[in-house]
DNA sequence: GACATTATGTTACACTATAACAACTTTTTC
DNA sequence: GAAAAAGTTGTTATAGTGTAACATAATGTC
């Protein structure tokens, strides 16, 4: 089975290209936008995407400050605001917690599958299934205008784990 | 269009009603599982299903006080918790609240549309979108295990009010 | 340079949730 | 029916998540 660069996430692959690129994006965004990717805004993006596993206001908050960056709550809450609404990063809601978008700047929902065990998240984007609940609540009279997709589960990596190493 | 009964929660109807059915289902479903509908889950219960708006812990830590109901949070937690294990509430992830289930007992996953103007809730609850978004899940070698699903956007009664009141 | 705009610093607090242990009730067992 | 076990509630304290409000600093505009 051939998987998208989106569930990449769960695969083995040299990850500093997914922060390359997702800073490059967010360079092209913020410059589209005419807003300002300072330096506190990037390193709380950078931060977010060294791994794939969503992380939380105040870990990012504690890494900041590891960093040498001052930190306060508000400091990173703004950061992601920022981050939220020009579409750079996710929040998780029933984590509480923030990943990288993978399409920024498209304007998609995201929709995202939950590894329970190795606590990695990928992206699905799947727009046929966007609009499909978007007519299934269309059939109740009710108009969508955004969606909150999270599927909890395990991925292919930790499957296989899992038949390697029963019990 | 004809609504079923799960979408009601839009429309206006007996609330008692809906408060009734809930409240035997739950009695049910305690017999069934040799579990114990004390006072205090059930005045939780009762103050969720008084309305369709989820309502938060700490809303429902004040309305048992007024009761006259000892409260500390744990309290409320630990009814939440006992009612969220035997299915008879949801919790709404992107609310931090909590809403009644339309189906206890039938294992479901909760699909939720919330209204952004009148905050109500209705479950949706329609299996084949669960299944779909399984297999679009599984396309990318992801076994899913649960859902959140949480549909924000317009309910009709609220958008037939917009169009009598534009501006 | 003066001004408006945007971003950050700082303090304090609100909201959501749980840990840990004590006391009490109900059920079970003998 | 008394003792033990299991389940429920009381109580205190604290952890985790998020924001309000106001001060200061940096940037952009004329």
């Amino acid at each position: 089975m051939s998987h998208s660069r989106d569930t990449d996430a769960f695969s083995p692959h040299d990850h500093r290209r997914c922060i390359r690129t997702a800073i490059a994006e967010a360079e092209r965004i913020c410059l589209e936008h005419n807003s300002r990717l300072t330096p506190q805004r990037q390193a709380v993006l950078e931060l977010i995407w060294s791994s794939h596993k969503p992380v939380g206001a105040y870990a990012l908050l504690e890494q900041l400050r590891e960093l040498g960056h001052n930190g306060q709550p508000p400091t990173v809450y703004r950061a992601l605001d920022f981050l939220l609404q020009h579409g750079l990063i996710h929040r998780i809601e029933s984590l509480n917690a923030y990943t990288g978008c993978r399409h920024p700047g498209e304007h998609h929902t995201g929709q995202f599958l939950i590894c329970s065990q190795c606590q990695q998240v990928a992206e699905l984007d799947d727009p046929s299934l966007g609009s499909r609940i978007e007519d299934s609540a269309a059939r109740h009279g009710f108009v969508a205008d955004s969606q909150v997709i999270e599927i909890r589960g395990t991925c292919p990596q930790c499957q296989q784990q899992d038949s390697h190493e029963p019990r």
